[in-house]
DNA sequence: TCAAAAGTGTTATGAGTACACCCATGG
DNA sequence: CCATGGGTGTACTCATAACACTTTTGA
């Protein structure tokens, strides 16, 4: 019995699946948290909107398939991509069955708006202006939305949705909104400041004030060895949950 | 242009995969974090260890998948699984491209000898004693122990490990083995109790010493609604990452 | 009686929280 | 000069951490 044998014997009479890949795309637009969805054109299922997805390649692995379809959408790479939950009910896609593996991804609006391909249909929606979705879409971005909320309450992921330069006041609100929650401003950035994660800059914007708040911009050194650690920037972050 | 035309436009072409599902199974002999092995017995790739693991069939979900699997090794329903990772890459089964969802299951070691099928040769291992393993087993594992610690570290699961019936003492040691760090015995008690997790039960364990400890269960309705909740039980667990 | 493990209380430190006023500027 | 948003300091509270002795009992 060799191997080529046993390939039949035990691979070849199982049955073989279709594997997609979907991106739940978070942006931040200065006010709102934001998902980015796509309304089909084709059949089937034509006018549905739903997640950006795809399926796997034969040739690649599921993260080079998230990248790719984050990349086709938005024309963006090396942007925030997190691998969520892999979807299996069998009666999850109605067309044939699917299995999805969920990524999220964070992204800078303002990068995604100029490099916009129209060709999806694509939009930005409010969290609690989601349209009806596709197959279980909807229950990956709850999910989804779950999931960041608890890693974003331990870990300064947010920064990713903001440019490169932002202020304080900025990144007060992006937490404020994503949280529901108001919080103390003084605390804020006083938490903020002794992380080391930011280096204030000479320049303002004075977009929203007269006086105009100091630009930061992230250090990306201490960033990525502070990713995996716990930084409560969220008040009261053990009584979210 | 209906439907099953598009479908066989959209969908036809597409590849379609092996999904598998691989269980990384935790147990505590009271000592030591062990994981449960397999030996291989059939070709292809005989004698080699590996995780539990299996196809997804074509009528069920990957997580059913999950519990069939464990079941089918352990004799045991109902315990601790969660998903863990989807590992993608299309080498990472040499016979045939795979997609694999991995699961780490919790269990107490215990219930499980009691139903041992010697089918597969399975045998535990402590987690620095792990031998050569299939595929990409050893990178799930190492995901595994990661996410786990990091779990734990938060939440109240280990309790998963231990029999329904277990002493303060053996806790702590759970925790030390698990966290490889000694823990002050009255800092770590304090915090368990204060959790309301614990119920006292009227009963000694006196194989650990001549005082013999008492046994405490939990406290099902409590631990239920606190998994979600973040339970400092480890100590600095804040510097562990 | 003694060895071995179980069980328990106090103090100190630091992180988190609550809270209110001055600053800078453009109109 | 004033309205608007930006920026800052202090006191209190509470959770965590450090630390050592007494209790029980079988051998």
């Amino acid at each position: 019995m060799h191997g080529k044998m046993t390939k039949l014997n035990k691979y070849a009479r199982q049955t073989r699946l279709l594997v997609a890949v979907d991106c739940i795309i978070f942006g931040f637009d200065g006010t709102q948290l934001k998902i980015l969805l796509i309304k089909r054109v084709l059949q089937p299922l034509k006018g549905n909107w739903s997640l950006m997805g795809g399926f796997i390649g034969s040739a690649e692995s599921a993260d080079e398939a998230a990248e790719r379809i984050l990349k086709k959408l938005t024309g963006l790479s090396g942007v925030y991509l997190e691998q969520m939950h892999c979807f299996g009910d069998p009666k999850r896609d109605t067309i044939e069955r699917t299995i999805s593996v969920a990524y999220f991804a964070l992204i800078d609006i303002h990068k995604y708006k100029e490099q916009i391909s129209h060709e999806y249909h694509a939009e930005w929606f409010a969290l609690n202006e989601i349209p009806k979705l596709l197959f279980d879409h909807a229950s990956m971005i709850e999910m989804g939305r779950k999931k960041l909320q608890y890693k974003a309450a331990l870990h300064p992921i947010l920064f990713e949705l903001l440019p490169a330069k932002f202020t304080l006041p900025q990144l007060l609100i992006l937490y404020e909104a994503f949280y529901d929650a108001s919080i103390d401003k003084r605390n804020f950035t006083r938490k903020v400041q002794t992380t080391g994660l930011l280096v204030k800059l000479n320049e303002k914007d004075k977009d929203g004030s007269k006086k105009g708040a100091f630009y930061y911009k992230l250090n990306r050194v201490n960033y990525r060895s502070n990713l995996q650690a716990f930084l409560y920037i969220v008040p009261n972050a053990h009584k979210l949950f």
